[in-house]
DNA sequence: TGTACATCAGTGAACGCGCGTTCACTGATGTAC
DNA sequence: TGTACATCAGTGAACGCGCGTTCACTGATGTAC
């Protein structure tokens, strides 16, 4: 209700077009990005390939809804995961965001490997699509973290000489419009801190952990909490097993 | 001399086979790891499609060579960067190790993904092949450095509650027998820098660093710099710019 | 040095395959009256 | 409610392509005498 209701024609449209991209998303689970194929997608579907074209006009434009839709889930995982911390407790947020990008990835290791690995062969992205946004997005959370943390963690980072210009333009224009008051250090840090987190969780989805370490999440949680560690705070009783799974 | 003179065709085999392994890993800077096909690398080579499996099996052992070759590679400039290094200082060891495994990433970024990145399509490595061997080489100059920190660097990590059955058994012997001493905490801390490494490297080969990064060896370095922190010491003067290119 | 034979890198044609994309079509769904 | 027309998801055949791999062959290089 409220909705419009919508026609047989357009649910049944909707449910199809979700079908094709979780059927890409499946195939890629075993042959990675290359494996997004439109045959393939239509054979597992019981439809025709010619078929796939009353929804998406060509192959590119079914990778690029992809990683627009990919993308965005991303952000929004991460901005819920920090929607419920405290306000001004930057270590909890760091770790819920740590946290939440881990849990996603591992979670959907296609998804994460469309975003941050290899590009889909042949594949051109279109200049400043969704996929740049939801980019933003994710980023923005992560520099409100740190932005935050900032007035108490600065004195770790005296030595670090960042200057606006270490930046694209551009880029260090829309950090100023969100976070007017916050030096490029803060801005490095922040990119600092998205490294640490991808680095081990990178390893974990490529496979390059296993099968020699048992748990990797235990691994990640200790750098979770070094990582709090070194934004000024870290809350009493923390240690690497008090966060729960 | 010394080396038994080779015969013409010997040294055109070699050439030959290196050609191939070279173009290879051309192809792959422009389409990922999917580009390695047979007939596009003769092509570019001027020959015959088949002429190839004079020197290859198939399409497989060309990849699995390629792979052993570029891994041995990485793990010799690794072992390179810290036989210059003064013997007991972790923290210069731990930056000459970072500083080559970027620079050899962002040298060799094709490399780098055949490696790291998504795997080969329809690519099934062979158990225990050179590759598992070239990993344990890399790996064992990691842990090295962080054994010859441990001492100074274990009070960092109290907290660390890591155990031996964190690891595979087989791993965790592997181990031991290169190093008796070092507890589980500090080969779970060796992986934790390894991934700190990873993290931006990786980022910055993948193309997410860049356009908003200007200077991401600049990121890097600040990095580097707070890992040697965290193995417990810091030489006089050091600061993210006193590390030459 | 010359001759007879063995080796083997490379050719070129062929195979069967899966791919993205196009196109004239069918038939069920939706709309206007 | 019933009829006439419009929409459009899906079919099935076809296209041209590049792929890995095989195979009978040619001809230069290497070896034995």
């Amino acid at each position: 209700m409220g909705q419009v209701t919508q026609s047989r024609r357009m649910r049944l449209r909707e449910a199809t077009t979700a079908e094709i991209k979780a059927t890409a998303l499946k195939h890629m689970a075993s042959s990675g990005t290359a494996a997004i194929s439109l045959r393939a997608i239509a054979r597992d579907m019981g439809m025709t390939a010619g078929a796939i074209y009353s929804y998406f006009d060509t192959r590119d434009n079914l990778v690029s809804v992809l990683i627009a839709d990919v993308y965005g889930n991303l952000a929004s995982a991460l901005e819920t995961a920090i929607a419920d911390c405290p306000q001004d407790d930057a270590a909890t947020q760091v770790q819920a965001f740590g946290r939440a990008y881990r849990n996603w990835a591992v979670g959907n290791p296609e998804e994460f490997r469309l975003v941050y690995g290899d590009a889909v062969p042949d594949y051109q992205p279109p200049a400043g699509g969704a996929a740049a946004e939801a980019e933003h997005r994710a980023c923005a959370v992560l520099t409100g973290i740190v932005a935050a943390a900032w007035p108490k963690a600065q004195h770790l980072y005296i030595g670090s000489d960042h200057v606006w210009s270490d930046f694209d333009p551009e880029f260090a224009e829309l950090i100023r419009q969100s976070f007017p008051d916050l030096p490029p250090a803060a801005v490095a840090l922040s990119l600092r801190v998205w490294g640490r987190m991808h680095g081990l969780v990178s390893l974990e989805v490529y496979g390059h952990l296993g099968p020699q370490v048992r748990d990797p999440e235990k691994l990640y949680r200790a750098e979770l909490v070094d990582l709090s560690r070194s934004l000024g705070h870290v809350s009493v009783g923390e240690s690497p097993d008090a966060v729960p799974a």
